[in-house]
DNA sequence: ATCCCGAGGG
DNA sequence: CCCTCTGGAT
């Protein structure tokens, strides 16, 4: 099987089973959706979830963050892990969005990922999520998945990030990365993942090999 | 002990 | 390529 194919199975498998391909990060604007991500490295969305009404009324803007005492920051995500250079890293972003864009956040890959602490997967939710554009959002959920599905054997996420690029149709890209986090969480989670009820055994290459070897 | 919608640095 | 940052959940 080709990744095309595998592509376009798996597109048609998760949407039929997650209809609405929704962020689960809670925002109300763009910063919002950059900071909240930005805090989910290492740490369930779920936990990003508790903090960010706090911290987004101690913090309502770019100026409040970029004039922000690091403590006040630190103490608001602390619960969310790494918190100290997410901290830095926030205080440092809005500093930049401050004085090198106007107080907006950018809207391509290369402006995005110059920010303090946003890599290439956070600079591509932001690109789908808010400025509709087609994005591949590589994630540990979408490495792991992706490549017990069949699609690779790396590590690398720029490169698998290429594959799937080249693999998938540039209008499911987004959404589609979007339901491998929802599937990674419900059914393919890392330690013990219940095939049986995986929409997607029957092409998946790990259920296959397992299925042969039993 | 291992993983959670990562990023930066060596 | 590797390591480090880190609290919380299982």
């Amino acid at each position: 099987m080709t990744n095309k194919e595998r592509a376009s199975l798996a597109v048609a498998a998760l949407k039929k089973e997650y209809p609405d391909s929704i962020c689960s990060l809670t925002y109300h604007d763009p910063l919002q959706l950059l900071i909240s991500t930005r805090l989910a490295a290492q740490c369930t969305d779920l936990r990003v979830n508790m903090v960010t009404p706090k911290l987004f009324s101690d913090f309502p803007d770019v100026c409040a963050f970029a004039d922000a005492d690091i403590s006040a920051v630190e103490e608001d995500i602390r619960t969310c892990g790494l918190y100290k250079t997410k901290a830095r890293d926030i205080i440092a972003m809005c500093q930049m969005l401050r004085d090198e864009f106007g107080g907006k956040v950018p809207d391509t890959l290369e402006e995005l990922t110059r920010l303090p602490g946003i890599g290439r997967k956070t600079a591509n939710l932001v690109l789908g999520d808010i400025f509709h554009k087609p994005a591949v959002v590589v994630d540990t959920h979408c490495i792991r998945l992706t490549r017990r599905l069949g699609f690779h054997n790396l590590k690398d996420p720029y490169k698998i990030e290429m594959i799937l690029k080249d693999a998938l149709d540039p209008k499911e890209s987004n959404d589609f990365c979007h339901r491998l986090v929802l599937h990674g969480r419900a059914v393919c989670d890392a330690r013990k993942p219940k095939c049986e009820q995986c929409c997607m055994k029957e092409f998946c290459e790990t259920y296959l090999e397992n299925e042969k070897n039993s």
